[in-house]
DNA sequence: CCTGGCACTCCAGGACTTTGAGTGCCAGTC
DNA sequence: GACTGGCACTCAAAGTCCTGGAGTGCCAGG
């Protein structure tokens, strides 16, 4: 019993395998054919059948080979995969193209090339959203007049930058007070805790100088609150096409879906969770029809130890993943380690 | 003569005309019956006759109707269409969707989402580029010990910071002297000039004052020279998907072509020179084997009379040049004159 | 210069057949 | 009870053949 059971999987194991590669149903003649399953096509014959029952695989028509389903994927997924160690080779490669990034941007740029370049497949790389990240230092400064900038740089390189109009010309003194509370209490906290830190601080002053903290303060908070819309950047749109003919009707329903970025984001962030924690979404379970042929891989990424944001990749449920999720997941703790710098 | 060659050009003009509505190649009795010529369906082949001779159309098979070259296209485009004006309806849409915008950031991706979405294909817009930018404003603040924060404020709305380390802690009346000159000499001018119209700056300073210019003055040119590779976004590629199956085997290739920015960049700047001025390239025309298939039309955008970048639209051959061009001129107008407020 | 007529071409699409991979099931064997 | 060989059956894909019809080029006559 628990033989056969064992025997099952190993089917259903190898029927992805030979339909990721191939791309064409695969029959019990083929199965005992390229793997060493020490049995006949007829006993496969059975197990597929009750495989199929169960509802992992699928025949397209009656008397063609058997295609994996979602669930059979999710299975695969789940239990059945190794994951495949990069080879050193690509090692080097990630960390040579991403070593030389000079700036956010770079790092978001080559990251998301980077990773539809190693899985073939179309790479989705979320800006690192301002609200996740912690800040790094605040700076005050005077531009003469009644007016100041005030200039919030984050962990991740983000800078945000806003004008002030304070009453009147605060004097120096004043000014280095606050900016050194200001980043006592907020360097290295996250920005969503900003706004409750400094609360307080207004009483730590004396009350002629209280007019002027405040306007920072809601400088401060208003230029956290903007919640900069989320971006997602996006590259190798172009592997979709080379997915194959039978593919190719999904190709339409796949754009739609990347252009709808609120979607997208709403997807990475359900299924990215963890740091370097590897997500898998498969067909229907994106809970998006643009999606159902569609599979997508995400993980989260960050800095010192926090997520910030996500990366992943789409393509057809049909694709290789233990190779994909590998993948992934390398990027993905390379360019924490590049942010954590 | 003169007739016969007018008649030739209204039988091209049909053939345009009829083939972007049906996306079928069309005969000499279809033409009669839809367009109102005054002639016999054989009259018509011998003008079809002619003008495939001449390289403006050609037939798919020996029996089959007749299909516009891009040759055929170039002729209708330069000299047989009639702009299509946009109805009162889209002005409006376009003034209010874009009026809508808050930042550079913004109106940028409000515009190439409406482009995308007037003309259903995809639209590209470039990045207002900080070469061709002016200044608007320079601001120079003293960060504390012998740092200092210079910041560069550009017509489009781009800021640029980059901190100085000058030798010491410079007084206020010099940096305000130097403020003033700098932002006396620079405002207005294109960043581009930026560098000779400071150039003899130092020399209007007492001596021991020169380090500290200088080194401000190193710092805005190394600001400028930065160079922002020239970045595009995209929308509507979903849109290629809808041009049809006769478009389908260039999905690919556009899509390809779409990730290769520099190109585009380079396309772009080629055939969009002034503002307001529509450039058309059909097919072949663009140089590029992955859009012989595909038209682009463009436009330069800007600020003040000065383009600082481009924005169109790239679609099958076979589409309405009329209306793409109405359109991407419109947007260009408006997004420019936004720009100029 | 235009037109009607005519012979010709050849793609598109339908009907039909063949082929072969694949299945399910059953009776027999270890 | 698990596995296997054999066998009849199914059905999509591919090939063949045929016909209809849209479209052409050309020519002789107005």
């Amino acid at each position: 019993m628990a033989v056969s059971e064992d025997r099952r999987l190993a089917v259903l194991r190898a029927i992805v395998e030979d339909y990721v590669q191939t791309r064409e149903p695969v029959g019990s003649k083929a199965l005992v054919e390229r793997h060493s399953l020490g049995v006949s096509p007829a006993t496969i014959r059975n197990d597929m059948a009750a495989l199929e029952e169960e509802g992992f695989i699928t025949q397209p028509h009656t008397s063609a080979g058997r295609v994996p389903t979602d669930k059979g994927y999710r299975l695969f997924v789940d239990r059945l995969s190794t994951v495949k160690p990069m080879s050193s080779a690509e090692r080097r490669a990630i960390e040579a193209l991403l070593d030389g990034a000079v700036d956010l941007d770079d790092v978001i740029d080559r990251t998301v090339r980077l990773l539809a370049q190693l899985t073939r497949q179309v790479a989705v790389v979320q800006y690192p959203s301002l609200t996740r990240s912690t800040v790094r230092h605040i700076e005050l400064v005077p531009l003469g007049g009644s007016r100041m900038l005030l200039v919030l740089i984050t962990n991740t390189g983000r800078v945000e930058q806003r004008v002030v109009e304070v009453g009147a010309d605060p004097g120096e003194a004043v000014l280095g007070e606050l900016r050194a509370r200001l980043n006592a209490v907020t360097t290295g906290r996250r920005l969503t805790d900003v706004v409750r830190s400094v609360s307080f601080l207004p009483t730590a002053f004396a009350p002629e100088d209280r007019p002027l903290v405040r306007s920072v303060l809601d400088a401060l908070e208003d230029s956290l609150a903007v919640e900069r819309e989320e971006r997602i950047v996006l590259a190798g749109t172009a592997n979709l096409a080379r997915s194959g003919p039978d593919f190719a009707r999904s190709i339409g329903p796949v754009l739609e879906a990347l252009e709808e970025q609120v979607i997208l984001l709403k997807l990475l962030s359900e299924m990215a969770g963890d740091l370097s924690e590897v997500g898998v979404r498969i067909g229907h379970e994106t809970a998006n029809d643009n999606l159902s042929e569609t599979a997508v891989i995400a993980s989260g990424y960050g800095s010192q130890g926090e997520v910030v944001a996500r990366l992943g990749v789409l393509g057809p449920t049909r694709m290789d993943y233990p190779m994909t999720m590998a993948a992934v997941r390398a990027v993905a703790r390379y360019v924490s380690r590049i942010l954590s710098m």
